[in-house]
DNA sequence: ATTGCTGCAAACGATTTGCATGAGG
DNA sequence: CCTCATGCAAATCGTTTGCAGCAAT
């Protein structure tokens, strides 16, 4: 299981936090829906975490602030905040989706361990560009791409090793 | 929807099928697990197809064939398939696990439309030197990777603009 | 007041498994 | 014969929805 790590960098987090706020409200001003406090609570907890969260993860750690709220509305609160940029799937092709917030953070992907699940991220700007010079040769217009890369990690590969030499 | 070909190029595909038949044999053989007359009526099936199948759109061409062979073993028979490198799944992020046949068949992406599901390969070899060094740079040993632009493709455009003019 | 939000429970849909029966080695 | 494969039905599991009551505008 890859650990759920908190930031607590207080100031930049604070700032963070506040653009997110202010981001979500003009969302939902714009379509006519309300804002709630446990909207602004799984914004806030989502926030302060790093990495990629499944909904039961993030409802497990919103329950720890608050025990009322409910699996559905973290659940409807995740995808709201893919719509509005706040938040952007990330494809683990695990059969779970997760969420990674989009505050501050450079296009990147992920490389994702097969045995234990850890994963790194990595910028690789030609992907970009593969994605576009595609598009333009087949007529699409694109919107967006989704890479992965795995493998085993280097922990898993000594662990495997020292296995295969004990047996 | 997009449509599934079937390919008859009689002589490549013959030779294709007898090959694919003999690995799969193999495989089999190097496990102590069975041939069985069903595996090779979905292999054969599965082989004489281009595109990407859920195992319920494979269960249904199957089931031209052979009415009695039934969902699970289709099933079972794509993982199968999958383990000795016969077929591949391929991720469109629908919720659907979709194969396709990995024979005589370059390494390819690709690029779905979001609006009709219709989808175009490509291929791409910087993105094979992509995941080798990325891979060595985190120090993974890598075994695969996963690649899928998005976007609408071109008539779906030439649909939507039409849309919007006449309202 | 009206309309959206919440939380529960139930529905959903694809995948996966248990089991009795049938077939391959 | 023994073991695996088959096909049905049921279980699973994450996701999604219906609804009655609550809260925000």
């Amino acid at each position: 299981m890859p650990e759920v790590r908190i930031d607590d960098h207080a100031d930049a987090s604070q700032e963070r936090l506040e653009d997110a706020t202010r981001l979500l409200r003009e969302y939902l001003a714009g379509l006519g829906l309300k804002q709630s406090a446990q909207r602004d609570a799984i914004l806030r907890i989502f926030l302060a975490t790093r990495g990629h969260l499944s909904t039961e993860e993030l409802h497990r750690l919103v329950k720890e602030h608050d025990a009322t709220i409910g699996y559905t509305t973290v659940y409807r609160a995740l995808k709201l905040f893919a719509e509005c940029g706040l938040a952007a799937e990330v494809e683990f092709h695990d059969g779970v989706i997760r969420y990674e917030h989009r505050l501050n953070r450079r296009n990147h992907h992920h490389m994702v361990c097969t045995v234990c699940g850890d994963s790194v991220e990595f910028f690789s700007p030609e992907v970009e560009a593969i994605e576009h010079s595609i598009g333009e040769q087949f007529g699409y217009a694109t919107t967006r791409h989704s890479f992965q890369i795995y493998g085993t990690c280097h922990a898993c590969q000594i662990k495997q090793k020292e296995k295969s030499s004990a047996s």
